[in-house]
RNA sequence: GCGGGCGUAGCUUAGCUGGUCUAAAGCGUUGCCUUGUCACGGCAAAGAUCGCCGGUUCAAAUCCGGUCGCUCGCGCCA
């Protein structure tokens, strides 16, 4: 079929075209219709004039979310009416209407204001709102650069597993499949353990991993599924090897959502996040508490990790006082990170880690990793964890692996915060939590 | 798990110091009109008994208790 896309009319003006898609909005003013047909690639407002007798007719019955495909010409709009915005100085005269779907009344109009709820229950709809497409528009494009950014520095993508045998890490809580084949499975909350094994044969491994988080929470930075975008690299003198590669990775992904979506972040009324000239600032845990304190009053010192509150206030001061809206905290204490983190030579008790706060949120953990078999195996036994039930895991360390490190970006976080959502279940197309999957989940008393 | 808020037409909300609320508005829907709109417009109509259960009261959408659901914050976690 001789079809052209949307976004292309503007190279077609006098030209016969075929265009498929949506009724976007229809206007009916008797004897002439303007219908906004969107299809992929963008919108267009079509004109259909009664002296088109066939396909006035046929367009009568016309609604929202019908699928049509339109045969007419396309002509550049009278001086007048032309509309700031793409395709606004064309339009497309109809001569042929036809229907190849039909669609019920909505339950709503698409683009008007929903609760979260509303939105949530109607996706195979919602999703079809502007503002979603912006969204996972955004989102592929953060994937998508996350992805290059990597290749660029000589990293291989492999596929992560999502059946893993134990709950790997600790800490996070797993989803138990209690039927697998009879026996017992997890679904993985982290690619980690997989893309450590992975530096054996690339050095350099990167994955996106799809991951399952159990935690009992209802907030509006928790989903039960995530996407992770992990790297981890071989050969790096510490946690800082990996810290750089992160930055370089985040600047892609800004610079990268920047041009191709100036059009969108302005529709979120959001700035393009701010980069500072030279690094993204660096403070230690027990430094950032001390800023917290200082600036912010409060109680932060001396505790284990940042609460959410003093992340918003961390980051509202880098913002400020380095112009950047990417912070590293790194040097948490040992006993907060899982076992295989490394240790920093000069002071045991903290870690070579980090977490990279963006507007406000953690969107990135990553640390340098033990790599040595016997202190792994004695960390292990240490932590109480048995190493007996990591031994195929083990087996990558025995035969050799390098000083190294990684870290993990969420997705759906880091696309909630370019675009300030307030939610980032709605940076998830297909969110799951305690309540939902797809549909709300059935009560079962247990 | 703890604490706060909310639950009114298909959607989004107003009303909620109890009584002209036999519940209001915008959008959507339906009908009629409309050749230049762009959230098109005009006229008309249909549509909720106020999440559910119970209580207080002469009287409850409005007060109280319970329950279910949603939402926000905390905890936990990325």
């Amino acid at each position: 079929m001789d079809r052209t896309y949307i976004s292309d009319l503007g190279q077609k003006i006098g030209e016969p075209v075929t265009m498929c898609g949506w009724v976007d909005v229809r206007r009916d003013h008797g004897k002439l219709m303007f219908i906004v047909l969107r299809d992929g690639t963008g919108t267009v407002q079509v004109v259909i004039n009664a002296k088109h007798a066939s396909a006035f007719e046929a367009a009568q019955p016309l609604r929202s979310e019908w699928t049509v495909r339109l045969t007419g010409t396309v002509k550049e709009r009278p001086e007048n009416m032309r509309q700031d915005e793409p395709n606004g100085s064309i339009e497309v005269s109809v001569e042929s209407v036809t229907v190849l779907s039909q669609a019920n009344e909505l339950p709503f109009e698409k683009d008007a204001d929903l609760n979260l709820d509303t939105y949530f229950d109607h996706l195979p709809l919602t999703l079809r709102r502007a503002r979603s497409r912006d969204i996972f528009h955004v989102q592929a494009t953060i994937l998508q650069a996350f992805r290059d950014s990597l290749v660029s520095w000589g990293f291989t993508e492999f596929q992560a597993p999502v059946l893993v045998g134990g709950d790997a890490e600790g800490g996070a809580a797993a989803f138990k499949i209690d039927d697998y084949y009879g026996k017992s499975a997890f679904l993985a909350t982290s690619g980690q353990l997989y893309k450590q094994i992975m530096v054996g044969p690339f050095e350099r491994a990167m994955t996106v991993a799809k991951t399952f988080r159990g935690e009992k929470s209802a907030t509006t930075r928790h989903l039960a599924e995530i996407v992770q975008m992990e790297f981890e690299m071989g050969f790096v003198n510490d946690h800082r090897d990996v810290m750089s590669v992160l930055e370089d990775v985040m600047r892609v992904i800004v610079g990268r959502v920047t041009e191709k979506h100036a059009d969108v972040l302005k529709r979120f009324d959001v700035e393009s996040p701010l980069l500072p000239k030279n690094s993204f600032p660096i403070f230690k845990l027990s430094e950032a508490q001390e800023i917290i304190e200082r600036e912010f009053g409060g109680k932060a010192m001396g505790e284990l990790d940042l609460e959410p509150e003093h992340e918003r206030q961390v980051c509202e001061w880098a913002k400020k006082e380095h112009g950047s809206d990417f912070v590293f905290i790194t040097h948490f204490p040992t006993q907060k990170r899982a076992f295989y983190t490394h240790t920093d030579p000069e002071s045991p008790t903290y870690s070579r880690s980090f977490d990279l706060l963006f507007r406000g949120l953690e969107i990135n953990s990553g640390s340098q990793r033990i790599h040595d078999y016997h202190e792994l195996v004695n960390t292990m036994r240490s932590r109480g964890l048995d190493p007996e039930k990591f031994a195929f895991y083990l087996q990558a360390f025995k035969y050799g692996l390098p000083p190294h490190g990684g870290c993990s970006t969420g997705l759906e976080r880091i696309t909630a915060r370019m675009l300030d959502l307030a939610n980032v279940k709605e940076a998830s197309a297909f969110p799951r939590d305690m309540t939902r999957v797809d549909t709300r989940l059935a009560n079962s008393e247990e």
